[in-house]
DNA sequence: AATGAATGAGGATTCATTCAT
DNA sequence: CATGAATGAATCCTCATTCAT
């Protein structure tokens, strides 16, 4: 029987009832194994036997293994897309200012990831069912969608020269944050590579230089 | 009935047998199937009945589902590794000389996806059972490391600058590159993005200045 | 939640405790959808969800599903019983004073059906459960038995002639009724048929005149 | 393991493949078992023991349980229907040639019913799953609609008086005949009737008596 | 080479019933 | 009296694989 680690719904008021304790409990053994395994290598027995719970509490909380899945990506889109908002550029500002801002965002998002490591994982290889592939799909749009907001700010405040298209600029982006994240948290790693020992603050650096600069960079 | 559309193997021995062919047609319906509905969604039964022969058929020519899954991968992978190498740099030249050769060879990779769509999907997002989730990794990481290396020899030859980690280079560009094809050929994209128009080509110019540039660049 | 609208026991004493009413409550939405849906169909989570009640509520009243079903027979049993029992022939008579009380009581019993359609539903079509069967065909039995003794007296009072088999004479009025209600009530009944639509002492009076005088009667 | 004795599907060409003959024996098996317990608590596993076949056969031949229910009642409405059309009036004659007509027709409905007496059971009580008993509903409209228009025609044919409603004679005649073959073949049924050792002529000559002369007649 | 019937382990889901509070 | 969370046996159906023909 596991403890209840990774609390995965946005719990604002202090009273978890017991009901929603083993809601979380079940959804954060979820999240683990359908990362580690599969979806359809995840059997609903193996996630009650690791609650300590009976097969029938399972549906007592959840509809369907389809349900739990949706509920997973829903809720972990809602956290993610939160930190991004909270990195929304407002204001312009210098080059450096700029570098630093984009820096930080990355950071919070790389943080988040350590964080959700499941959730991540699940959200960007994931998806043998479905109606999970479709919301995962949801949520990485919706990602790369507030990114080219955020380009598309930049560039109307003259911070980043127009002549690149906005939607490439953001796929672009979001490909290499998408895969960083990938590599850092769960591979494929080259076995040599120490990039799975950077810290989050450390990656962020990384990026953000290949971000702005590209490999010519400085 | 389906007809036999994308030859998968590399088929330099002119004489195709009337064995090879169905074998190649059993390949190309199953990666379709693989990459559009995922590994565990796709039966046995489903190959069969589109390739038109007798659920048993399929087994004189895969021993296994796994099998035909490990084939698809491994020969796949064959083929890219082969266009990757063709694209190795070798000698010195100015940076505009370094940037066409980087364009050609992304050029190269991005028609190969194209070519390759339902391989390529069944890569990148593909892994639903363990042994060709390995598989796709260890394809992935040789891919990695093939752009880790010329990488190393664009620096040594003093062409790029070596201020940054190396495996971290080889990731963001293969993070990169890998989250285009995705994007360009299969999704997730943005309903508004034109970038699912673009050419071969085309890709290759907007990739590679941002890969030399980032996003500050010309 | 669901009013109770169909009382089904036999309520003499005036004072209905709240518990009795909860029970009788239960008792109606049960034999309702018991009748509308089967017994297998209908879920013990359907009922108390109906009746506003939590799940442990059913068993404070009711042992188990089995037994509800069994106190629905039963009860209504007894009050059909009683309907027949009231139209008992005891003295001789003519002819037309014979038909006109074989009507009265087949008014009452249409009249009783009307006011219990779902637990004649239930019994007539009912028995998915083993022991509910056999407590339905006791029933049914019972009525049968009810009307041969009621033709066995008629006959000793030479009212009907004694050619036929007595015991074929109920079965044969026995089906009559039974049909009849059925077709009245529930089904299965000819789309175009106005059957539905005759009230309980119209459907008598044809009855009747089958049952006395058969197709080629008056 | 069993084997197939009752046939159910008109197979009128004489080689049976092997693969009918299974499917006719699971059929025979299920229509069985349903009758004698009810579909509900007929299980799958049941049906294949008896048949002596794994459980995954059975839904080689059949695509689920319900499909097995609703085949059994097609195939049965079919045959039911066909010995209903050979009964049917076409010329004007006396009461006793009716009579006779009358009588002929109910025996062979009686000798279907006691060949397929499964299936009557089914037809007659079953309708645990809504499908089912939607189709046996619709059959029996069928059967009370072919003998409405028989009916209409003899009443045409000026052999019966025209003062009672078409519908309520044929609701009536068919409650007499499914009463009867209720109580004939799997009650409920007295303990002290012969009704059940009568044979189906026997059967029909009491019920045709009935029919035209009612409880009065001859 | 090919067929297609047969296999059977496995897994999701249901639901009557129990019980601590 | 009432709750509602928990139980777990039961059952339908799937599907990769085998094998006689």
């Amino acid at each position: 029987m596991k403890e209840c680690v990774f609390v995965i719904t946005n719990d604002n008021d202090k009273s978890a009832s017991k009901r929603d304790l083993r809601r979380e409990q079940l959804l954060a053994i979820a999240v683990e194994r359908f990362a580690k395994h599969g979806y359809h290598n995840t059997k609903i027995s193996d996630i009650v036997a690791d609650a300590g719970v009976a097969q029938g509490t399972f549906y007592w909380y959840f509809k369907s293994k389809e349900a739990i899945g949706l509920e997973i990506i829903r809720s972990g889109r809602e956290r993610l897309l939160q930190v991004i908002a909270k990195g929304y550029r407002s204001q312009s500002g210098s080059v450096s200012e700029m570098v630093e801002g984009s820096q930080r965002l990355l950071k919070d998002i790389f943080q988040f990831a350590d964080e959700n490591r499941y959730f991540m994982e699940l959200l960007l290889t994931g998806g043998e069912d479905e109606s999970i592939r479709r919301a995962s799909k949801e949520t990485r749009i919706d990602m790369e969608e507030a990114f080219r907001r955020n380009i598309e700010r930049a560039t109307e405040l003259g911070m980043l020269p127009g002549s690149m298209n906005l939607h490439m600029r953001a796929a672009l982006l979001v490909s290499l944050i998408e895969g960083v994240i990938a590599r850092w948290l769960f591979g494929p790693i080259h076995p040599n590579s120490d990039l799975a020992r950077l810290t989050a603050e450390e990656l962020a650096a990384e990026t953000v230089r290949f971000e702005f600069f590209g490999l010519l960079g400085i």
